[in-house]
RNA sequence: GGCUUGGUAGCUCAGUGGUAGAGCAGUCGGCUGUUAACCGAUUGGUCAUAGGUUCGAAUCCUAUCCUGGCCGCCA
């Protein structure tokens, strides 16, 4: 039996066993230092030559990143460590050597087709680590969540015969001779069950073969998709804050460790600890136009600003590159030239990133200034939107033409639906999409047909109008989408084990 | 699908008409506690591919392929 990484607070003063993988190794003439992962966590282990045999001092000589060891030490405290602990090795055996690991400490040395070429090396990066961890306690989080206020977990099929919503593309297998589509959602077969089972949840893969390469697209992804019976649109509303809040307040009391390695800034998770603002459609689109404040925030005001504070980093970055080229030319040392060469290729990147910027941010503003009223809001108008606020925000009351043809009517103008997105702050866009579903048999019936969609397809999902129809409204939470939030991360393909893409199937 | 940035050593990049460069990784040596260790030495490149302009092309032009980013479609 050995122990964990994790759990050697434990352990102080006493002798443990761990075994893991070398995550980086410092060679001293009488110590060398391995950095010790195990998968619950990274360890500095220090190999005095004094301390172990000489075989053994020996065979660490020959580590290098990666190489998989079993190590005896005592647990020593010592507040230079990261988790304020270390191992005085005393005897160490080697699995398996490593040599010439591809992937460096810091990954951000490397570009995005190298790193996903080698996703399978990647997930060990102490980055991946720490989202990897994130993700987990989410989803421990969402069990917890629903698995303790009377939900069950009712599973969706996911071959299916047809096109759920009717729109977007989906990929086509054979079912024993027929063509059967991959699930793009479960939702409507969550409305059965609710109606079986009362409050269900789906937690399961999504399929969706649109060619979308953006940082928020996957053609795979992990969807979780409650339904309730007996619940109104501002009940779910309630829902979604309360979980919301419940996933965000769990990561931040159990992954701490793993929220500081990311170099998440805490404090504005934390803000999911007030009253979400909820923002009919109508208002939200006067708030992206600039023509109403919210606490003295303009929208519109504020992307300015970015523009201007944009030009000012390139100046700024621009002056200090010279700077530190005239540093160098000057005949330095070599590790002052080093670093003064290292810190100018990350200003070049920082400054190619402003640049990028200069050239989206006009053209949101553009966008967001113009928008029509009754359009969709498209993702900088979502990223404008949000800048005003600084905890998740409700849109809700959607014009019914750019909405599923289930959501229910708001009563007295047929023109909009009850439906809802929760938009998170900081440009993280949509990360939960939901609505009061349509109960009445004949206004469904009519959508379908209004919808272009194969009534034969959808007459399973009418009848439970037929019997019993009762409101009912539900949600659907883009897994993926909550990880990238909460731990800080520009695109999806970091948020999942083995992303698949547009593009990408291996490995 | 549209717009756009790039392709130079295993990795990340500099070089923009005149002899192919740096850091990291690798290899060798040094160093009594290192934190992306440090110090010294060293290996490594048909400058994406094809064609063109030129006395001379990594650099200019054309085409093709690949890549990063933004938008659309959406969770």
């Amino acid at each position: 039996m050995h122990q964990f990484i994790e759990d050697l607070a434990q352990h102080e003063g006493k002798e443990v066993t761990l075994k893991g993988w070398v995550y980086n190794a410092r060679f001293g003439k009488a110590n060398i230092f391995l950095e010790l992962r195990d998968g619950t966590g990274f360890i500095q282990c220090v190999i005095s030559q004094d301390m172990v045999s000489e075989e053994a001092f020996e065979a660490a000589k020959k580590l290098a990143r990666e190489a998989a060891l079993k190590l005896v030490g005592i647990v020593v405290k010592d507040e230079r460590q990261m988790g304020g602990f270390e191992i005085q090795v005393s005897a160490l055996e080697v699995y398996g050597y490593s040599k010439d690991y591809p992937i460096k400490v810091n990954e951000n040395e490397h570009g995005a087709r190298f790193l996903a070429d080698k996703r399978h090396l990647w997930l060990r990066s102490k980055r991946q680590w720490a989202i990897m961890r994130v993700r987990n306690e989410i989803i421990m989080a969402i069990h917890e969540f629903f698995q303790t206020n009377g939900f069950v977990q009712m599973d969706s099929p996911i071959f299916t015969g047809n096109a759920c919503e009717g729109t977007t593309e989906l990929f086509e297998t054979d079912f024993f001779g027929d063509p059967a589509y991959l699930s793009q959602s479960g939702q409507l077969y969550a409305e059965a069950t609710a109606l079986a089972m009362g409050r269900v949840y789906t937690f399961g893969p999504t399929f969706r073969a649109e060619k979308s390469d953006t940082p928020r697209h996957l053609s795979e992804f992990w969807m979780i998709e409650p339904e309730m019976a007996f619940f109104d649109l501002d009940m779910d509303m309630d829902l979604i804050e309360n979980f919301t809040k419940h996933i965000v307040n769990r990561v931040i009391k159990n992954k701490r460790v793993e929220l500081d390695t990311l170099g998440r800034d805490i404090s504005k998770l934390e803000n999911v600890n007030q009253k979400f603002p909820r923002v009919p459609y109508s208002e939200a689109v006067k708030i992206l136009r600039g023509e109403v404040e919210v606490n003295g925030k303009n929208a519109i005001a504020i992307q300015e600003q970015d523009i201007e504070d944009a030009k000012k980093g390139i100046e700024e970055k621009t002056a200090e590159i010279a700077e530190r080229e005239a540093t160098i030319k000057s005949g330095v040392k070599k590790g002052v030239r080093k670093f003064n060469e290292a810190k100018i290729i990350v200003l070049r990147g920082e400054i190619a990133e402003l640049e990028e910027k200069l050239r989206n941010l006009p053209k949101w503003i553009t966008s967001a200034k113009n928008f029509e009223m009754g359009s969709d809001f498209g993702n900088s108008d979502e990223t404008v939107l949000t800048r005003v606020f600084d905890a998740p925000v409700m849109v809700y009351n959607w014009p019914a033409k750019i909405k599923s043809f289930y959501m229910k009517e708001v009563d007295g103008n047929p023109d909009l639906v009850k439906g809802v997105d929760l938009l998170a702050p900081d440009g993280f866009g949509e990360i939960v999409g939901g609505s009061e579903r349509e109960t009445d048999l004949d206004i469904l019936v009519r959508k379908i047909k209004e919808h272009d969609l194969p009534m034969e397809a959808f007459e399973w999902y009418v009848d439970l109008r037929r019997f019993g129809s009762v409101p009912h409204s539900g949600f659907g939470l883009g897994l993926e989408r909550m990880v990238r939030w909460i731990c800080d991360i520009h695109h999806l393909r970091e948020t999942i084990p083995f992303p698949r893409r547009y593009g990408r199937l291996l490995p």
